[in-house]
DNA sequence: ACCCAGGATGGTG
DNA sequence: CACCATCATGGG
């Protein structure tokens, strides 16, 4: 089906490093899993053409895609004075936050610490073919985000190139098999709460804390402060950025910084 | 060969 | 509080 929206574009968002496991298919067409479903999307002149039913986009692809938002309204708020910010969302402001699913969003983005993006995907996606489920959607095979309980196996995390970051995994998985870490509640709390909550797991600091909160929690107030975005705080804003004037959806705002950053230096 | 990466931890001053 | 070595691995 059709979908018009503005402020979306694919491969911005493909290649905005919030997430890892878009297939590319074809120009501006992509393979989109995501808790289980999984979707074909196609850049149009005026949105998006989808593989769903109208109640599938209505019941989940509309919040994934935070259809509902009015990304203008987050651009024109943005500081007049400020060029590099208004550059920034020039050259980005086809980025939309996804909401991605909050388990996958924990392991990914401890994958992500001290990591580079390409190697990240491989991570991922090897950790997808070991523990995962194999599927398939339209003719295309893929595999499933593994559970907790796959993760948690002996052994599981052996030998897929994850680095020092198999032990903070390997307790994750364990912590969340035994309750230990409960994901639905910490998916209801404040951003407030989630954020300390997140940084109390071992493994999870400051920036994975706020990217699991902005991109599986929905909590768009989160702004993530990896190496490029502090660079830029640094060389722009003298070491403080302004993010009471965005309050509220802070994370949009990074995210046009981020993007414009990587793909254009 | 070298520097770097969507950082966090544990130790030290 | 601030700094700092260390952590695996591989992309560029």
């Amino acid at each position: 089906m059709q979908i018009t929206i503005d402020h979306l574009d694919l491969k911005q968002i493909a290649e905005s490093g919030q997430c890892f496991r878009w297939r590319e298919l074809g120009h501006s067409r992509y393979g989109i899993p995501s808790a289980g479903r999984y979707i074909i999307a196609e850049q149009t002149p005026d949105g998006i053409e989808l593989d769903c039913t109208r109640r599938e986009w209505d019941g989940f692809w509309a919040n994934y895609f935070d259809a509902r938002a009015d990304y203008g309204l987050y651009i024109d708020s943005i500081e007049p004075e400020d060029t590099y910010l208004r550059e920034a969302a020039r050259t980005s402001g086809g980025i939309r936050i996804l909401a991605q699913d909050p388990w996958e969003m924990l392991v990914s983005f401890i994958i992500s610490q001290n990591n580079n993006i390409p190697r990240i995907k491989k991570s991922i996606e090897a950790l997808c073919r070991s523990l995962g489920k194999q599927a398939e959607h339209g003719g295309i095979e893929y595999y499933t985000f593994p559970t907790a309980e796959a993760m948690a196996q002996p052994r599981a995390l052996e030998n897929l190139g994850l680095g020092y970051r198999d032990k903070y995994l390997a307790k994750l998985a364990q912590n969340v098999v035994e309750g230990t870490i409960d994901i639905h509640a910490i998916t209801g709390m404040s951003y407030e709460e989630a954020r300390a909550e997140l940084k109390g797991i071992y493994g999870i600091g400051d920036k994975v804390a706020d990217c699991v909160c902005l991109f599986g929690l929905g909590k768009k107030e989160a702004f993530p402060k990896d190496r490029w975005i502090n660079r830029v705080i640094a060389e722009h804003y003298g070491g403080k950025f302004p993010t009471t004037r965005y309050e509220g959806f802070a994370g949009v705002i990074q995210q046009y910084i981020f993007h414009h950053e990587i793909t254009n230096k």
